[in-house]
DNA sequence: GCCAACGTTGGC
DNA sequence: GCCAACGTTGGC
């Protein structure tokens, strides 16, 4: 039974298209360190489906699908002091921080923005909608999922 | 650029 | 364990 997930980056930094362009469409998913999206990703098993959400951008929202191609294992970038993603405290020995690898699936005919999603009655449950929420890495139901899927898939409002 | 909301750190 | 200070996220 798969499950589903929404991913967050910014753009500027990862683009959904960043990753398309990616050898195989596939990528690691660097740079995670907060423990509650560190643990979500831990959940991820092989061929779950998430949500890639561009945040801190002209129009935040869903732009499209990705694959969760292999499972949780150490992020590396927490033992490369010239990295930005730097963490003293995670050793190769003892990892603090993971990272999953990711393919891309799917593009959206246009991004389901989160002011959009915020008004789909169906949608209302979305723990991204949730006041203060910030959680980088996050589960959906199937049914948020599918809705959004249609929603992107579809060429009604943007 | 602003700032609310949240997580982390560290002194006590 | 408390909590103030600080840093980060991310929409606007």
């Amino acid at each position: 039974m798969s499950r589903y997930w929404l991913m967050k980056s910014e753009p500027t930094v990862f683009s959904f298209d960043d990753l398309r362009a990616r050898p195989g469409s596939t990528d690691h998913w660097e740079g995670v360190r907060n423990y509650q999206a560190r643990n979500n990703m831990r959940e991820m098993q092989r061929g779950d489906l998430m949500l890639f959400y561009h945040s801190n951008c002209e129009l935040p929202g869903v732009v499209g699908i990705a694959e969760i191609v292999r499972e949780a294992y150490p992020d590396f970038t927490a033992f490369d002091p010239a990295s930005h993603y730097y963490d003293p405290k995670s050793l190769p020995e003892v990892p603090r921080w993971f990272m999953v690898d990711v393919k891309w699936k799917e593009a959206f005919k246009r991004t389901v923005s989160l002011r959009e999603m915020r008004e789909v009655p169906e949608l209302r449950g979305m723990l991204l909608l949730r006041k203060g929420q910030r959680l980088s890495v996050m589960p959906v139901t199937k049914d948020e999922f599918e809705k959004i899927r249609s929603l992107g898939r579809s060429s009604g409002q943007g």
